[in-house]
RNA sequence: GCUGGUGUGGCGGAAUAGGCAGACGCAAGGGACUUAAAAUCCCUCGAUAGCAAUAUCGUACCGGUUCAAGUCCGGUCACCAGCACCA
């Protein structure tokens, strides 16, 4: 029998969906499992093979939970509204919504030959006005809660794809999806609240299962810090507040600095005596876009206020305001005061300046460098502070302005409100109208989905208005309030929108009169196990928590974390180790692997590859191992013979293979599963043939890694005729799992120098008066004192000796 | 600079809880089968010395703990990812 993946693999896969063996069930006494990986955006290019990796991880994962007895649902669909379908359509005058379809059509095509046990019954697609609908309908309850409100502000401002973008999607100073520069620009936004959700989104962190270093990188972008806001008097009159982390250094504050954006610049105008100074260095400050204003980090600049000063609350003496650009007008509250003994940036801004540096903090040279360690420091030259640890500090001086009602402790974040508005066509459109009367007036529930209009022209205005701000028609409209004229908002929402809340979907996608029903969710959320890319962390499933945060808040979810488990995939890199990309020539189609090798030798190439967690290079004779061993596997069946059990000789084989196979499954160490599988399919050939019992085993262990040939084994060794609903996931002794006797090594001093094979039931007596027995120990002893020996049971034994 | 991570043969990578470093696979070399090639099967495969048994060295680098260190501790370097004038 020849092994033919091209007639064996469609096979199955028609017999599959005919039989709907993956469908999950919504009513089900089943203990239910949900595993979800991060729906793809279908663009132009269909799938290279880095997208399977995650998909054949937890398609494996599901398909050993099935066997396992659990109704699992692992679904998919399509994150389709964005921009590369919208260039593409401007580009080749083709509607966004038939690119849409064209590119769904062939991804699809491409997962279904790779074999992953998806749900497509449940199969969604943001761009749906079905789907949308929902999608707008939250934005709507967000408005209600005010969590969504339209500000006028600076915004990062992408030149080419002519829209604005959130502060998430702008990396290095440019934009995230095309690379070209990111500029600001005053724009009236809808935002949403997200600072809302700081804290809970941090500390929430410890009720799931993340990777430390999605934590820690989601923790790190919300940037929670614990500080003081202390008020200053000014000559002004105005009292001038500042936020700092350090209020025990408030001694050596020598100088404030403001940012040049600050208000109190504006409204001292009468009082300063350089106003042109300043001015010219606000101007020069706007011009300079967040790229520029980090790439000068190092060389500090500023104007000092003439005509206005402030007073030290703590010590009384007079000290001088500059404004700078190193102070950020969007962060605390846009004012520092400046400690140039113990902050590297105002210790450089105090050298170009000339001003005085005062040592609060005992421990360094503060003439020479700033002396920022706080954990070692000791109080001087504080007054009342003095002595004290840097702590003990903090906490009395925090005291102290709470009681003169000049400060209090105060707890600040680097998160910014989440950016929600995009001036491009393909996106969902936001469902408010703006009413010269009432101001900004959410549709009525009952009108959605706003769908969107079909237009000319799909192209970017220059004038920064999004594409629908051309059609009259539709932007004009009736107030739903006071029924006046009103116009439509002609954003639409940004492409993070529908994957906010998709999982949900699928838990009920059918559903006409909610996102989902009460009882599906209860039933199926949160997920189980969500796993995506590093890539989004910051991004996707920042959003995606804040949302659940908010829905789970007005009760139309039953958890407050989305995703109990979250793991990340590594890269599948060029075979010249660089990233998969059209311009570098090195991209894989998997279509011309499963053609060539089939879907099974293509999926345990992607899991054999390396470790999941890690990128790794895509070599093409690695898949040529993978389809030799399930060549290997193939033949099998022309050495089998009758017979119900595991022959004694691999009993203690098999058992280990089943307990490492299940154990690495759980901990995505996908390629020591494989690599095991290798060494017991080596060890069965090396005894010239296989039990039945045998042959089934290996199937099971298998078939979630390579599901398509297990089945037709099963089938042809007439075992069943289907595995899905037969078979069972196996189960290992621990007590089969050792052997009755081992091969230990015998060291002299910590290097072995012989072996000997003992029964595991040894006492240490017996195995040391062996091991010193032994004729390759016996020279090596001779003439030396044993000092020590040490039997480590079934590993080894040490003889120390002089 | 800060945060998280990584460093092991020619290559991808293994190595419970400190106990034989290099599992499994790839590539390479040799052999069998074949008219020949492909495929398949068998053998070798970290470095140095040796015909060999064997010996010495070897997990980025330096040092430490230990009978025993890829693994633990202290320090250094390199690389990857994220953040970055966030007071």
């Amino acid at each position: 029998m020849r092994y033919d993946h091209k007639i064996i693999e469609p096979k199955w896969q028609k017999a599959w969906e005919e039989k709907g063996v993956f469908h999950a069930e919504n009513d089900s006494e089943k203990k239910k499992f949900y595993a979800l990986i991060e729906f793809p955006y279908p663009s132009g290019q269909g799938l290279h093979v880095g997208h399977p990796r995650p998909y054949t991880a937890l398609d494996i994962v599901s398909r050993k939970r099935r066997l396992q007895g659990y109704n699992v649902l692992y679904p998919i669909g399509w994150d389709a509204f964005g921009l590369p379908t919208e260039n593409y359509a401007i580009k080749n005058h083709i509607h966004p919504r038939i690119v849409t379809e064209n590119n769904v059509k062939r991804f699809k095509q491409q997962i279904q030959s790779l074999g992953i046990s998806f749900d497509w019954s449940r199969e969604i697609n943001t761009t749906d006005p079905d789907y949308y609908k929902w999608t707008q309908w939250i934005f709507l309850q967000l408005f209600k809660k005010g969590l969504a409100y339209k500000k006028e502000m600076a915004v990062n401002w992408c030149t080419s794809c002519k829209c604005v973008l959130a502060n998430e999607e702008v990396v290095n100073g440019v934009c995230e999806r095309c690379g070209s520069e990111v500029v600001r620009k005053v724009k009236s936004q809808w935002m949403l609240k997200i600072t809302e959700y700081a804290d809970r989104l941090i500390d929430d962190l410890d009720l799931v299962d993340y990777p430390e270093r999605v934590k820690a990188q989601q923790k790190n972008w919300i940037g929670r810090s614990y500080g003081a806001e202390v008020d200053f008097k000014t000559s002004a009159g105005d009292i001038l507040t500042v936020y700092t982390t350090r209020p025990d250094t408030l001694f050596g504050a020598t100088y404030m600095v403001i940012s040049p954006e600050h208000p109190y610049i504006a409204k001292w105008e009468n009082i300063l005596t350089n106003n042109e100074e300043i001015k010219a260095y606000q101007i020069e400050a706007s011009k300079k876009s967040d790229f520029e204003r980090t790439e000068v980090a190092k060389d500090k600049t500023g104007v000092k206020l003439q005509g206005v000063t402030a007073i030290n609350p703590v010590n009384g003496k007079e000290i001088p305001i500059f404004i700078s650009d190193y102070v950020l007008v969007s962060y605390g509250t846009g004012a520092i005061m400046a400690v140039p003994a113990h902050d590297t940036r105002d210790w450089e801004f105090a050298q170009k300046f000339n001003l005085p540096i005062i040592e609060v903090v005992k421990g360094g040279d503060v003439q020479k460098e700033a002396f920022t360690n706080c954990s070692t420091g000791i109080m001087v030259n504080s007054d009342f502070l003095d002595g004290k640890t840097v702590e003990e500090a903090k906490k009395s001086i925090i005291a102290f302005l709470t009681e003169k009602g000049i400060g209090h402790s105060k707890v600040n974040f680097k998160l910014r409100d989440w950016v929600f508005s995009r001036q491009r066509y393909w996106g969902e459109p936001i469902p408010i109208v703006h009413c010269d009367k009432c101001g900004y007036v959410p549709l009525s529930e009952s009108d959605l989905p706003l769908t969107l209009p079909d237009v000319e022209s799909y192209e970017p205005t220059e004038n920064g208005e999004s594409p629908l701000a051309n059609m009259t028609e539709w932007v004009e409209t009736t107030c739903p309030h006071c029924g006046g004229k009103a116009h439509r908002e002609t954003d639409t929402m940004p492409q993070w929108a529908g994957s906010s809340w998709y999982f949900l979907r699928y838990a009920d996608p059918h559903n006409n009169n909610a996102f989902a029903g009460k009882e599906a969710m209860n039933y199926w959320t949160p997920v189980d196990w969500y796993n995506g890319g590093m890539e989004h962390t910051t991004l996707h499933l920042l959003y995606s928590r804040f949302w659940h945060k908010f829905l789970y808040d007005i009760g139309v979810v039953p958890t407050s974390e989305p995703y109990m488990k979250r793991t990340s995939h590594g890269m599948i890199l060029g075979a010249d180790g660089g990233k998969m990309s059209k311009s570098r020539g090195n991209v894989v189609n998997p279509d011309e692997v499963v053609d060539e090798y089939g879907a099974d030798t293509m999926r345990l190439y992607e899991m054999f590859i390396g470790d999941f967690e890690k990128s790794a290079p895509w070599k093409p004779t690695g898949v040529k191992g993978c389809r030799r061993f399930v060549e290997r596997y193939w033949n099998l069946q022309d050495i089998l013979t009758e017979g119900d059990t595991i022959r004694s000789e691999l009993e203690t084989s098999f058992h280990k293979t089943i307990k490492k196979v299940g154990e690495d499954i759980e901990n995505l160490k996908f390629n020591t599963a494989i690599a095991s599988l290798m060494a017991l399919i080596n060890e069965i050939n090396a005894t010239g043939k296989v039990t039945k019992k045998e042959l089934e085993i290996f199937t099971i262990l298998l078939n979630p890694f390579a599901p398509h040939v297990t089945e037709e084994v099963w089938k042809n060794a007439e075992l069943g005729n289907g595995m899905v609903a037969e078979a069972q996931w196996c189960r290992y002794d621990e007590a089969k799992c050792k052997e009755n006797t081992v091969e230990i090594v015998v060291q002299i001093n910590g290097k072995v120098k012989a072996k000997m094979t003992i029964p595991v039931t040894i006492d240490k007596e017996t195995v040391i008066a062996q091991a010193k027995a032994n004729e390759k120990i016996i020279p090596l002893l001779d003439s030396k004192t044993i000092i020590k020996e040490i039997y480590v049971p079934t590993k080894l034994v040490n003889i120390v000796a002089k």
